[in-house]
RNA sequence: GCACCCGUAGCUCAGCUGGAUAGAGCGCUGCCCUCCGAAGGCAGAGGCCAUAGGUUCGAAUCCUAUCGGGUGCGCCA
């Protein structure tokens, strides 16, 4: 149940009744009729703009058609007024009891705020997908937090989501990572472990050392590269995605699919990715332009296999193949998204750090061409996380490879605050994250205080229970702060949907925020005005009909805690 | 040089498929605890929405140009 969607739909309705008189012409489009929340209260419980929407089209005069709307909607019960204001706009003011049967409908409809609009739809969400080659960082922290807050959501909004891990096992940087295990194996066994430029010095890699020398023994030591590369690199690599795996959980994120690069070397599957763009004309073998402006230094002409990207929106055709003959990165790439094309997904969903931006459009143009436009690939960037320690930025050492892991973070602030701060800003805007700032208990938290309002909730409802109300009436809502707070209980459905729609999660921390401002709002009123409190000792029937209000409030707090992945506190401590 | 992202209060940031007088926190000023958790709340001051044009009933939002910041730009993944 939306409210503003059924308010919406009578509007329609009522007009639609008004051409069938003749008060209005046949036939208009209501796409763009509206009804939404006005930004000034004193405005009226919603708005709608369909005067001035229909006025051009209809031939006339918006303040017309406003007035005879708004005759029409005062017949509805629901409706207490209905007046023309400003250049069209007619402002609806609701009764009471339809804000206290809202309320009533959140205690009773768990699937209050969930929205049917995905109707089903398979969502492929690709995230984190970092190399196996050594623990996540802050960065895929971010993209882990947003990548799976962003697959709640559209779960929660109706679609059938999949979440998905495209692991990068196919190129040169697990022979890298293979070559840096092989040091630490020799290290196990009591040689001085040789970490050259080049290699990856972090210690993580010494358990896996040890752990190899004991299964394998000395069979590997002083035996040549060609050897051991590719066990130790299938067994590194296998090692390091146990470790991401447990990273991932840690965090409270869990794929559905690991999706490994290396299967598609050799099966025949990037061909025939690559057919199916031949097959569309979309291949041919040609010589770049060099880039203008930024001439590289080794610049020299060469022929290779391109994909002519410029076809579907790119600025250049880019290459699939080397000079030498071999793929380039891109080309497993368009392979694994032809894959999740034929697997049948409505729609795909990419996660990238913002230093992949240079890669949208080629890999848009690539299922747009794969797909013959049929699926839409939206990309998602998530900007640089700037780390503070009291105000301080917090340096990291990245020459010893002592890097700030997604492990540190989640330990030091806990998973439920690494979540939710991480989605107090948009995807791409830069993050400052403080160590010490998103401890604190103020409101300057929004994680605190969001938590601070189901707390108190908590605490009402702990305190009724043991005056022995254990029921919870119809509310009769009468203050603007305790009709404030159920409008905000009304915009919920609406909000999910438009967070959805645009992929941005972090709209949902917003919204959170705001109610638990005007719930805090409600509760400090009732310290001047004890009409107000929810608890009255004297009067549990009373006491029966205040708590849902509250109560109600926590039930949406903690849905949208759902959805960004954070547990509702039942206490501050 | 080109592409993408960003530019909103002193600071950090929201702002709905284009809607009315642009919002919040911090900081600043002044208030509210014999009262359900004051870890809170109320009130005040603070703005040419980078700049200049355009689109229309209406622009922070859409388009163009300029300025400023970030990211990326063939055989790196």
């Amino acid at each position: 149940m939306n409210l503003f969607s059924d308010i919406r739909a009578l509007v329609v309705e009522n007009l639609e009744a008004m051409a069938a008189e003749g008060s209005l012409p046949a036939g208009l489009a209501m796409d763009n009729v509206a009804v939404e929340p006005p930004r000034d209260a004193a405005h009226g419980d919603m708005a709608t703009n369909a005067a001035m929407v229909l006025a051009k089209p209809a031939g006339m005069k918006p303040r017309d058609i406003a007035e005879a709307l708004a005759a029409k909607l005062s017949a509805d019960a629901r409706i207490t007024s209905a007046e023309v204001a400003g250049p069209g706009f007619l402002n609806l003011r609701l009764d009471d009891t339809v804000w206290a049967g809202l309320v009533t409908k959140v205690l009773t409809d768990a699937a209050y705020g969930r929205s049917t609009m995905g109707a089903g739809q398979k969502v492929n969400v690709e995230f984190v997908s970092a190399n196996p080659t050594g623990p996540l960082h802050v960065g895929h922290t971010r993209g882990a937090v947003f990548g799976d807050a962003l697959a709640r959501l559209l779960d929660y909004a109706g679609h059938d989501v999949t979440r998905e891990y495209y692991i990068n096992d196919g190129g040169a940087q697990v022979d890298v990572l293979a070559r840096s295990t092989y040091e630490r194996y020799r290290e196990a066994l009591g040689h001085a472990p040789e970490i050259v430029e080049g290699l990856y010095p972090g210690d993580y890699l010494v358990p896996v050392g040890e752990a190899l020398a004991a299964e394998v023994g000395d069979t590997w030591l002083d035996q040549p590269e060609a050897v051991w590369l590719e066990p130790i690199r299938g067994y590194a690599t296998e090692k390091m995605l146990q470790l991401i795996r447990d990273d991932l959980a840690a965090l409270g994120v869990q794929m559905d699919i690991f999706f490994s690069e290396k299967s598609l070397y050799g099966t025949g599957r990037i061909e025939a990715a690559l057919k199916a763009l031949e097959d569309k004309g979309l291949i041919y073998e040609g010589v770049l332009e060099p880039p203008k402006g930024k001439m590289p230094e080794d610049w020299e002409p060469r022929e290779q296999t391109l994909f002519k990207s410029t076809e579907h929106g790119d600025d250049v055709d880019r290459p699939v193949k080397k000079s030498d003959g071999s793929w380039t990165y891109f080309a497993p790439d368009i392979a694994y998204h032809f894959d999740k094309v034929e697997r049948g997904y409505d729609a795909l969903i990419d996660i990238f750090g913002a230093d992949h931006g240079g890669y949208v459009k080629r890999m848009k143009a690539a299922v747009s061409a794969l797909s013959d436009g049929q699926v839409p690939l939206d990309i998602k960037l998530t900007q640089m996380v700037k780390l503070y320690k009291n105000g301080e930025p917090f340096k990291m050492s990245k020459r010893a490879g002592n890097f700030v892991t997604l492990r540190d973070v989640v330990d030091q602030v806990g998973p439920d605050v690494t979540r939710f701060v991480m989605l107090t800003r948009k995807n791409d805007a830069t993050l400052d994250f403080d160590f010490d700032k998103v401890l604190e208990q103020s409101r300057e938290n929004p994680v605190f205080y969001v938590q601070y309002a189901h707390a108190r909730v908590r605490s009402v409802m702990r305190k009724a229970a043991d005056l022995g109300v254990t029921h919870v009436d119809t509310p009769a809502l009468s203050d603007v702060a305790e009709i404030t707070l159920a409008k905000k209980l009304a915009e919920w459905p609406r909000l999910v949907e438009i967070a959805a729609r645009t992929h941005e999660p972090h709209r949902v921390a917003f919204y959170l925020y705001e109610l638990a401002s005007d719930f805090h709002a409600l509760w400090n009123k009732g310290n001047d005005n004890p009409g107000l409190r929810f608890l009255n000792e004297g009067d549990l029937g009373a006491t029966a009909a205040k708590i849902a209000l509250p109560r109600a409030v926590a039930v949406v707090i903690s849905a949208g805690l759902g959805i960004l992945g954070v547990t509702p506190a039942e206490e501050m401590r």
